[in-house]
DNA sequence: CCGAAACAGCACTAAACTAGTGCCGATTGA
DNA sequence: TCAATCGGCACTAGTTTAGTGCTGTTTCGG
């Protein structure tokens, strides 16, 4: 089903709400931490399921957390080094498309037809074209425009 | 789940035996019509849900069908005029990447905290570069060549 | 004209995944 | 010590996916 899950639509909105407060800070100073309670006050979404996306960030790397009392998150990296894969893949794991699409680059045990299948290889590359788009788009650049509708693509044909 | 559906893998399989099958024929000649059975016979897929899938790729007008003894699907177009897009859109819609990301240009009723939604516009850009992607991947493309691993794109980074 | 082959449509079950919530423990600042 | 906050486990309900059953309709071939 081509879409994102809300886990990753939660989580990215705390994280441009987190690249803001990075943007913000004095150059050099270190920058405040932000609690989940404090994000999910700003946004009409179920506070606990942006609580549980912030957890999944955290486990990899992309938010760091402080714990306790005035506790909270901030990025772990710079927002131009955070790409939307990233984001999806802490969240929602790097899917194949297909249970016929190969578990990596070399492996060959996930296709039980092999001979007869002749989708695996084009459904890999698509699978990398969107990879490598998602690399494509950095936390950076979803934060530092709202909207800027000039720069769409070609509309639904 | 950024990924595709059996219904959609089991289609594009039936759709390169078609495009083969339209290949093969002698120029100017009608393409013989392949029956559902004769394309799960060749597969260890479940034959039912090829079936349903061709199914679905005939209401789209991607196959056409004839019914009755010696009956069966082939082809509505060229195989180069059917894009990975065409087929995905038809077994499983052309769904948004969030219920956050609208149904399309111009319209705004979908995401209920539009003001405060920084995340919409740039999924939406995601989603049509997605989308363009697809759409670059013909049926032709796909059925033409088995494996030819020189042309990946940068592996897993 | 009759029956078998094949598409067409509806409906159903079971499994998997998603969305959302509850609860409790661990950590830390005040 | 207390309250705020992260962290982890587990649970429910709803939706989607995968797969199957059945019945109707069309058409070729005998």
């Amino acid at each position: 089903m081509l879409k994102l899950t809300k886990r990753t639509e939660y989580g990215l909105i705390a994280l441009v709400h987190l690249a803001d407060k990075a943007a913000e800070a004095p150059a050099g100073s270190e920058v405040e931490v932000v609690s989940a309670r404090a994000i999910g006050d700003q946004f009409p979404v179920p506070k606990r399921l942006l609580a549980e996306a912030l957890k999944a960030l955290q486990a990899d790397g992309i938010v760091e957390s402080t714990r306790g009392a005035q506790g909270g998150y901030r990025l772990a990296k710079p927002a131009s080094e955070i790409s939307l894969r990233d984001v999806v893949g802490a969240l929602e794991g790097n899917p194949m498309l297909t249970t016929c699409d190969g578990p990596a680059n070399g492996e060959e045990h996930s296709c039980e037809m092999e001979s007869v299948c002749r989708i695996k290889s084009p459904l890999a590359r698509v699978r990398m074209g969107i990879w490598a788009l998602l690399d494509g788009v950095t936390l950076e650049s979803i934060a530092s425009r709202s909207i800027d509708p000039a720069e769409f693509v070609s509309p639904t044909h």
